[in-house]
DNA sequence: GACTTCTTTCTACGCCACGTAGAAGTCGAT
DNA sequence: ATCGACTTCTACGTGGCGTAGAAAGAAGTC
């Protein structure tokens, strides 16, 4: 999977925890820390759109939104991981060996309701 | 986590496949079809310490051999992700919402034998 | 010990992704 | 038609990675 630059992942965190479509002029806001250029903020959202991570409507002042939620993401990523190595049980016996015991609880909850 | 360049990757999946460790001279063979110069899988070999996936004894030609096994990364990766998210509850469902039949078996067998 | 050969380390270069942004173009309002 | 805001185009520096030659080091041979 494309992967995300220091930047793009902090506006991909913008674009997450704000549920909502952000213009341009909102993220550099959002980033004010870094003081970036507005036109910096549009090349990294285009690239973004590139990689498949984001889309904008086409409003005057462009909102832009991720195509996927974050947990979706993680969750994507997680099965991409998974699915990378020949023995997935392998790794889910080591995914579940280390994982904390409220991550097993919520596995076993999860499942519980899984048919 | 550090992430691996492609050529990078191909040398730890040769070292992670045979899962004993190899020299040099033994990794340029095993991947012949790129047709690499000894010093150039030296160089990965040598980044890919500085990265903490390798590592090698002094015996004369050096043996290289990877630090975690193919199936300990990729669950260190698992949890990476899914550590990185704040709704790790909203990641796991998720992820259990596509998982293959096989894989959720598997997971309700390994929370079968976990405490 | 000097020579030869194999192995290891050092140094280097090109390319591409990404952070960064100015310049140029477009659009709506006045 | 003009002006200001917004968007797209173009560009540059840096760093990681693929790639490898040159230099340095070990190890057996005569």
């Amino acid at each position: 999977m494309e992967s995300l630059g220091e930047l793009e992942r902090s506006v991909m965190d913008q674009l997450w925890s704000r549920a909502v479509p952000l213009s341009a002029a909102e993220l550099r806001d959002a980033l004010a820390d870094r003081g970036l250029a507005l036109t910096t903020v549009h090349t990294v959202l285009t690239r973004l759109e590139g990689k498949g991570f984001v889309r904008h409507d086409d409003a005057r002042p462009r909102r832009f939104a991720a195509v996927a939620s974050r947990e979706d993401h993680a969750a994507e990523l997680m099965h991409e991981v998974l699915g990378q190595a020949a023995d997935r049980q392998a790794v889910l016996a080591r995914f579940i060996g280390s994982a904390t015991p409220g991550e097993t609880e919520m596995l076993r909850a999860l499942l519980a309701d899984t048919p």
